[in-house]
This record gives structure tokens, C-alpha cells and sequence, in this order.
DNA sequence: CCAGTAATGACAATATATTGGCAATTAGAT
DNA sequence: ATCTAATTGCCAATATATTGTCATTACTGG
């Protein structure tokens, strides 16, 4: 079968694979003199981009891995003081995990780096490429959730 | 700021990341009954994507992982008989990574699930669109190497 | 051709992530 | 209200990946 579709989407897997290990470089690079690794800025990141707060299965589900893996990492940000897990209204066992103060601070500290390098690294991209783009990778996850 | 492309590129790589994992564990139910792991149909789809043949670090770069990692899974690949090291003309030191018959055997089969999987994921979604997506992430890869 | 730089293999230490299992809680259906 | 299925925390084992280092080979500019 030589469905051209099928060829240009197996070759975006593949082709997403790298740029999510470029992305992970890049966040590593970006995020050095913070003392953070890419662990532990996206669970920030991930954190900071909700609105109704998150729980450690929760984070798990946004960032596509295993609660466990959060878990471990979101059990050493809290003893580092950067996270606190605070009571959730809505389920008696499973916290809300969310930013100290010290988490704020650090959260700014990202952003700073951040904001920039979003601006400069879309510059030459329309906007409308972008909706696209963030409109396919939704609906393919939906398929696969 | 509040420049729009900003935010919606900030959600773009979180949302990446949450396909990653997805697609990750798309494959992994893909090919649970051919004894594959995401580490080990990574490498054999990159090696059958590529024309050229590929090296280790060649690979790594493809999949956006440290030449290490893929060394790892490759040397564990051609003890289990289905990747062999053929001598590189281009270089004296470092081999091409190639499909053994064993290899091409489980390439074959695993053809046999993503391919009705990548026409069946893709079936609702225009052409054009994919195109964009590919097109905006190459870009980006070109940004980040 | 040569000198400096980058790429590669090899090895080790560490970090990160998945998988599996179990008990307790929650959510959903009837 | 009750039953069932799904979710969650926790623990352990294993798999996967990164980081750092060093010697060797390849590449590049002059």
C-alpha cells in the first residue's frame, strides 16, 4: 500500500521523536544555571500551565508518562522545597501538587529564559502554521488517549 | 509579553511531549507480540527509513538521543541476531547498523500493524495538514541542531 | 601536508522511566 | 444504595537514557 499519507505520517513520528529529544536539549541548555533538569521543568512547566491544579497522575497524563515517574521526581522537588503537595478538595488521597514560594521564584527565573527563546524561535513562523500544527498534534492525541 | 505565538508555541512543546509519550506507547502495543520494545522498533524504524545506511551515532541523531543510548539497545539488537555491524566505507571506525534476515523478518511484520495503523490515524485528516505539521517541525529541528 | 577541531567507541556512574503488583479510594452504572 | 471498574499511592525490579571522560580516528582550514 502506498498511500502517501501514510508515508508523510510514519516519517512525522519518527520525525517528532527527535524533535522531542531536541526540545529536551534545548530545556536542559535553556534551564542549566537553574539548577534544573528536564524532569524537573516540565512537571514546573506543566504545573504552572494549569488552572485547576494537578495531581501527580494528572502531570503523569499531560506529560505522557507514568505516575510513577512523577511521583519519584515530584517526592525529591518537594524535600528540595521547590514543590508542596496541598490537599485536594476533590479527592481525599491524591494532593494537588503545586509551586512554593522558592517553586515561584524558580518558575520566574524559567520564564525569563523561556519567553525569549519562544519569541526568537517562532519569529520566522505564522501563526497560523502553529494553530495548525498544535490542532493536529491535539487531535492525534485524543485518538491515541 | 504577551506576543500569542509565544503562548501557543509554549503549549505546543508541552503538548509534544504528551504525543511523545502516546505515540511511545502506541508503538509498544503495536508490537507487544514481536517481543519489541519502543528502544528496539525506534531503531529499526530509523534504519529502514534511511537510504543511506546509518552508523550508531547516525541513528542517535535521527531519534534525538545520545549515540550511547542507541549503542546500548544496538549492541543488545546484534547479540540477539537481529541487527548486524557492516563495515562502514565512509569510515574506518564506525560501523553500519543493518537488518539481518531476522531483522527484516520482524520489519516485515511489524510493516503489518503500523501500516494499517498509520492509514487508519490518518484517514480524517487532510493531506495538507500533515504536510504543514512536517514541514514546521523540520523547521524547528533546523532551529535546535 | 599539517595543525587544530570534531566525531566516534568504549567504559562507568548516575538519572530517569517503565512495568508489575497490591491495597485503598473513587467514580460510574444500575 | 450497591456493585463494579478505574484510579491512586506505594514499593520493588528492571529498562532506558544521560552525562562525563579518554583515546583514537576523521575532518577542515590554511
Amino acid at each position: 500500500m502506498h498511500s502517501p499519507k501514510r508515508v508523510l505520517f510514519l516519517d512525522l513520528v519518527l520525525t517528532l521523536f527527535r524533535l522531542n529529544g531536541l526540545l529536551i536539549a534545548e530545556g536542559d541548555a535553556m534551564t542549566k544555571d537553574l539548577g534544573l533538569t528536564h524532569a524537573r521543568w516540565k512537571v514546573i512547566g506543566a504545573i504552572a500551565l494549569s488552572r485547576a491544579g494537578l495531581t501527580v497522575p494528572g502531570i503523569a497524563r499531560v506529560l505522557g508518562q507514568s505516575r510513577q515517574a512523577v511521583q519519584r521526581i515530584t517526592d525529591v522537588m518537594v524535600a528540595d522545597g521547590i514543590l508542596v503537595y496541598t490537599e485536594n478538595p476533590k479527592h481525599k488521597r491524591s494532593a494537588l501538587v503545586t509551586l512554593s514560594e522558592k517553586g515561584q521564584d524558580t518558575y520566574t527565573m524559567l520564564r525569563e529564559v523561556q519567553d525569549p527563546w519562544a519569541i526568537e524561535n517562532t519569529e520566522d513562523i505564522p501563526i497560523e502554521e502553529l494553530e495548525t500544527t498544535l490542532r493536529l498534534v491535539r487531535r492525534l492525541i485524543k485518538k491515541f488517549n
